[in-house]
RNA sequence: GUCCCCGUCGUCUAGAGGCCUAGGACUCCGCUCUUUCAAGGCGGCAACACGGGUUCGAAUCCCGUCGGGGACGCCA
């Protein structure tokens, strides 16, 4: 059997962390067996969905590589068909006409709430002669639900989840209005699209139960359910904006690489034995939902960091010039030119191995770039301080006279300087460190001299000389 | 409140009755390498929620308790 996923977020927002999880799952899957991922924009609610965030949900996905089959449906679009599908029911006396108000309800939810019961509609219309209706309202579709008995999920996750149909009440399928409700339009949608699979937050197994009544009233094939559990913040509640249920382009933002986001995403709450570096192309060959757990995890920004750290490490240095790039031009607010882009590539393997994130990559790599004379932190200050200064005094005359300006034989050159001297090498080269990166922590100083190349390091040593 | 789900180191997890003196990863702490900071290597701290069963034997099965989460809309 050919697989069809989907990913159906609802536009109201931007894409967060949890949805891009889901998404990832599906995508997964989709690609496991060689099946489909669809996307289905769930804007049926017009007073909350817009197309900015129909956008965030599209940029989102594809900065996670997590690109869908085909076009993306809307659901409002369809609200025809789902409308038609509930008249049907109608027709047939699966579903009914439901007169109550508003007030009506509200009521019915205050009195069961006051017994302790769940809030369930009560059927008043369900046998309720439709002549009796009161004048100039306008009629809810419900279904008529089973109201005996017992509604299975099989999930592939969960397992078997019996649920008692008088759990369930008779739900609105059409408003008012007219406009068709979630649950009908998921049914609906899913059914027409093909959708085998449905793989989706764990927020939704109640759901799965009164979806399937409608799926079984309409005669219509159940899909496999996979309800995954959802992801929580550090206090162990659901992730809400609360603690940072942030959107994926705010990941983006602090510099995470897609591929770590998804490593991590991918780990949290699946697991393949002690594996934690999986490559997208082992994860497509390995990922299946008997590897997916049933308790909910909780979002740790430090793995997620060290997986970025790694990546970072495994990323192509010319990749991470142009990203480090773009970061310092906002920075620095100015373009950077030919030979920081150079220095920037051959400094990268020190670089890369010191960087955490992006925002990390482009900080440390700042000094490459900027131009004379370069600023200096406070630890570099106290570096060149009396001694230190004499110390870069002494390296500018040996260095100006050194012919191979390469790594190792500049390595010689001041090693040799400091046993003549008789300082230590560190008593040298931090001095020269402060001078040539303005700090005190960098890839090793030779390396930078090597990159910086003679007459930028010659220049940096004199501006240090000549501050007043 | 009702229903559903969950409960292994701080966190993510391995574990499907003996292989468990419970393994890996992150974090943290040492040591090592070293011109700084990292990365790397080595080592350490740290968990089966609790109580009953079942069994020769339970982290694994059953029951209960406690704890956590989710769902209870003419929202999605």
């Amino acid at each position: 059997m050919s697989v069809v996923c989907r990913f159906a977020p609802s536009p109201t927002g931007f894409l967060h962390i949890g949805g891009a999880r889901t998404a990832l799952f599906n995508w997964l899957f989709a690609r496991h067996y060689g099946g489909k991922f669809l996307l289905r924009i769930e804007d049926t609610d017009r007073t909350r969905s817009t197309p900015e965030a129909v956008e965030a949900i599209f940029d989102g996905l594809r900065w996670l590589e997590l690109h869908w089959d085909g076009e993306a449906t809307f659901q409002f679009a369809r609200a025809s068909r789902h409308a038609e599908t509930a008249r049907k029911l109608l027709a047939e006396g699966k579903a009914y006409r439901c007169y109550c108000t508003p007030e009506e309800l509200e009521a019915m939810r205050a009195k069961a709430k006051a017994e302790g019961r769940s809030m369930r509609y009560d059927g008043t219309w369900r046998e309720r002669d439709p002549g009796e209706a009161p004048p100039g309202v306008q009629p809810a579709i419900r279904i008529k639900a089973p109201q005996h008995g017992v509604t299975v999920i099989r999930d592939r996750v969960q397992g078997n989840v019996t649920i008692a149909n008088e759990q369930l009440d008779d739900m609105v399928l059409l408003r008012a209005d007219g406009t068709p409700t979630y649950m009908l339009s998921v049914v609906v949608d899913d059914y027409d699209m093909g959708v085998t699979h449905v793989i989706r937050g764990d927020d939704h197994l109640n759901n799965a139960a009164r979806q399937m009544q409608l799926i079984l009233a309409l005669g219509w094939p159940v899909p496999e359910y996979a309800h995954i559990p959802l992801i929580h913040g550090p206090d162990g509640a659901k992730l809400s904006k609360r603690h940072g249920a942030l959107g994926v382009d705010a990941y983006r933002e602090m510099g995470y690489l897609p591929e770590a986001v998804r490593n991590y995403l991918l780990r949290l709450g699946w697991a393949h034995g002690d594996d934690e570096i999986i490559s997208t192309a082992q994860a497509i060959e390995w990922f299946d939902l008997e590897g997916v757990g049933r308790s909910p995890s909780r979002f740790d920004f430090a793995k997620l960091a060290n997986l970025n750290g790694h990546y970072i490490r495994l990323t192509d240095d010319t990749r991470l010039v142009d990203l480090a790039a773009a970061r310092l031009e906002t920075a620095l607010a100015a373009p950077v030119d030919e030979d920081g882009r150079r220095r920037l590539l051959k400094g990268m393997p020190g670089l890369k191995q010191r960087a955490k994130t992006l925002v990390e990559l482009a900080e440390i790599a700042r000094f490459y770039v900027h131009r004379r004379p370069i600023p200096l932190d406070d630890a570099a200050i106290r570096q060149l301080d009396g001694e230190g200064r004499d110390r870069l005094a002494t390296l500018l005359d040996m260095l100006s006279a050194v012919g191979d300006w390469r790594a190792a034989a500049l390595e010689t050159a001041v090693r040799g300087l400091a046993e003549s001297g008789g300082v230590k090498l560190g008593q040298l080269a931090q001095p020269l460190r402060a001078a040539l990166t303005g700090g005190t922590t960098s890839p090793p100083i030779f390396d930078v001299v090597e990159v910086l190349g003679r007459e930028e390091t010659l220049g940096r040593i004199k501006d240090i000389l000549n501050r007043r």
